[in-house]
DNA sequence: TAAAAATACTCCATAGGTATTTTAT
DNA sequence: ATAAAATACCTATGGAGTATTTTTA
């Protein structure tokens, strides 16, 4: 069975009679004649009635052609979806991102996008480094948004933009002004909240690191896996905690936020891919993603 | 767009790679790399991710093998229609038949098609021979069980039998024993209650004709278009009918038949059928109510 | 270097063209 | 006699084959 044989007799059930059906298709007759006799040899049945007159559907005929006809228009739909998908118009993208994300880059980035592809449907998990890495492994991430380190073989990693560990502490504490850096020896007592090491590594080593190099092994006293319940909990007045600086947007009552004095970590946040995964809307969205790290943090770089 | 290049993609899809998919097409590498390549072409879209490992599908390849695999199916449903279609195993099939004959030939002719393709549907229209005509011509209607006479150009008559009229009376009328031919001139004076020219002209001259061999013109006090009223009014006393013989089934309290005495006028039934129009069920219809003819009346021919 | 896809070419099967015959009204 | 479809034959496009090159992990 062939296309053009299905369109011949289209032409031939329409036209009612094979010469002017081959007129049509700018064609001559007997070409036509010849593939519809063999489509009909093809499926053992005859599908025109001929006569002098011209030619006719019969039953069986009249029953094929409306099966053909759906599945041509399928196949036009067919097309259309791959060049609108192609085009990257329609689609979906799932994309990953670690907290802070929320709190910097991914809102602005996630409103352009819609705005420019408002048929894409965007699916998005709030997940620790880890989990993206193996989310994307598993390909039901197309993108992350996660923290460095990252060295894995499989895995493409860009760097977004750097941010600053920056102190949060609980309003009740009273010393210097707000604008003022605070030197974290003077904390060297306190108690510590910090993300647990086994689901944000990158993170806690680097906020013992810091401590460490104030001179002091951080006392941690709770563990907290989402930046919300961490500020949470210095509101309540249960500890300090060291957070990027982005953490800051999460304005809570009870909770200061407080520069350091000298040398900040700094925490690194790129876009994590899977290597040569092509994806013209992750590449599309990791852009988004970079002009709007531009846009926030450009301006301390330039 | 060809099916051959729908049914490449797949088999590459499905592979997950050209070298694998050529072996179990059967074919060459190169060519079916060129084919998937120009649907691409037409396209103008990436369908594959090629790469030394092999190749799978873009998100635009998804989406379109997704509607192409649909097409495919409804073409194999196309095919399948068109066969059983044309084996007469399924299709619609419009009757038309004047009332007698759903006391004659009609039920057991239905019954036997019935069994043997259930999946036909069979539509029944009454309808006066007249109206059969029209609908015929109007393709609303693929075969009718008609009255002789019948010389249409375009249609086609077929015999089915001969019945004679007999006479309805009412139970009233004590003129000799059942079993008894009946004398037409008896009965002059008489009103008669006939079918109305203008919806059944070949049997209301046949009646009227009868009459006249009988000597003189019926006293025409009642139309009525279908038999059973003819019956119910014979029935209420109204007068005399005569009817085709099949009528006698047509079993109603407060009306007996009698044959008539002498030549009684023969009413011919018969199968009408547009001129060379086809039709597998059309054909194995006729041939169920020839053998159903036969079966009633066969009997008195031999 | 090895495995896969792409390129270069050759060949022939067949879709389509022209000329003509057959068929049925 | 006419109009349509079928048949006969020819041509050439393009689908498929073989041999080879290119690519990248």
């Amino acid at each position: 069975m062939e296309l053009r044989q299905l369109r011949y007799l289209i032409a031939v059930a329409e036209a009612g009679n094979f010469s002017r059906a081959a007129a049509n298709l700018h064609m001559s007759q007997p070409p036509l004649s010849m593939q519809v006799k063999a489509l009909e040899a093809e499926l053992g049945v005859q599908l025109l009635e001929r006569s002098n007159h011209g030619a006719k559907l019969t039953a069986a005929g009249t029953a094929f052609l409306e099966e053909a006809r759906a599945a041509l228009a399928r196949l036009e739909s067919a097309r259309r979806r791959a060049q609108l998908v192609g085009r990257g118009e329609i689609g979906m993208l799932s994309v990953g991102f670690v907290s802070i994300a929320d709190y910097g880059v991914l809102p602005p980035a996630l409103k352009v996008f819609r705005a420019r592809y408002p048929q894409v449907e965007v699916q998005l998990h709030e997940l620790t480094t880890d989990a993206q890495i193996r989310e994307l492994r598993a390909s039901r991430l197309d993108l992350g948004v996660a923290l460095a380190p990252m060295d894995e073989a499989d895995l493409d990693f860009a760097r977004l933009h750097d941010e600053e560990l920056v102190l949060a502490l609980p309003s009740s504490h009273r010393t210097g002004r707000a604008q003022d850096a605070m030197d974290l020896r003077t904390l060297s007592t306190e108690s510590f909240i910090v993300p647990p090491r086994d689901i944000a590594p990158g993170l806690h080593d680097l906020i013992v690191a810091q401590c460490r190099a104030a001179g002091f092994a951080p006392r941690i006293t709770q563990h907290a896996r989402q930046m919300q319940t961490v500020i949470s909990l210095v509101a309540s007045g249960m500890g300090y905690a060291l957070v990027p600086s982005s953490v800051r947007n999460l304005n809570r009552p009870g909770v200061q936020y407080r520069r350091l004095a000298g040398a900040a970590a700094q925490v690194e946040l790129g876009i994590v891919t899977r290597k040569r995964d092509s994806g013209l809307l992750r590449e599309r969205f990791a852009q988004a993603l970079v002009n709007a790290a531009r846009t926030l943090h450009g301006k301390r770089r330039t």
